[in-house]
DNA sequence: AATATTTAAGAGTTTTACATCTTTAATAGC
DNA sequence: GCTATTAAAGATGTAAAACTCTTAAATATT
């Protein structure tokens, strides 16, 4: 469905905020045994998300990455933009160049739902609502 | 979504239920070229139809693809178990290997309904059934 | 039987996603 | 200032997906 990428992303993302409420800073080796997420993989992905302002960091001794005034309400739909690209919910289903909705693919309106319905989740959901309910125990992170 | 050799497949599968109702073949060439498939690389997947059962094929002058008895009752969740493996709808949204209903990720639930509808569009459409809706202009395989 | 045609099969090549390794830059603590 | 620590950056490696090329096998036509 989505990439690799995506899910490291995300669960990276809600791991630093349910760490750093109070500018609390969580160091790259921490997410990634936190989190089972390749270190070096991750280092190139949390580059991404802190260009693109998802979050702040700083190098050096006692630095890492931390949440900014943003971070909290940043919809998941912004991360899936980063890591793979803003095309997703445009191209068919069946990867038929010319599928739309006046020249529909046989799966085009059937799909052309489900995917409404995603991107519904992924724009009203933000990373602030998903640390708060892995904090309150409804779900997880890893193990 | 789901990958390219899905959407080749299928599109390829549904051209050949829509050429051959009555014994009618039908050449790589043709399905290559109507609907804008790389030739070898679909001669590819139309190998594994055809191991699979879903669709018969003759060598030789003539030759080419055609229906047999249960092509046009397969539904659409066949195919796409051929090209994309057994897993696609049992993996975790986010990649979380431990994630299920009683270990959810912050995704889960929601994601499992999403793929319950697909499954069953999937499981209910037949490639007949897109066959028909292609032949009275409803939708479309290619331009 | 010979030939032409068409799928089957196998062995590449290219591209993209995923992952690692090494070096550089920044910064805190001494 | 020196050293240790940490993220940033760049180069490199690996695996899977997507695509191509060549040869073999089957068969219809002559």
């Amino acid at each position: 469905m989505f990439s690799k990428t995506f899910g490291y992303a995300l669960r990276a993302a809600v791991f630093v905020v349910m760490q750093g409420k109070s500018g609390k800073k969580t160091g790259l080796q921490d997410i990634s045994q936190s989190l089972d997420i390749p270190r070096h993989f991750l280092g190139k992905i949390m580059q991404d998300l802190v260009r693109q302002g998802i979050l702040d960091s700083t190098k050096g001794p006692s630095g890492g990455f931390f949440v900014n005034d943003r971070t909290s309400e940043t919809p998941l739909l912004d991360i899936l933009k980063i890591t793979d690209g803003n095309s997703i919910f445009n191209e068919c289903v069946l990867g038929s160049k010319l599928c739309n909705n006046l020249h529909p693919c046989p799966l085009h309106h059937d799909f052309v739902v489900y995917r409404d319905e995603m991107l519904q989740t992924l724009t009203m959901k933000t990373l602030g609502l998903l640390a708060a309910e892995v904090k309150d125990g409804s779900s997880f992170l890893a193990r």
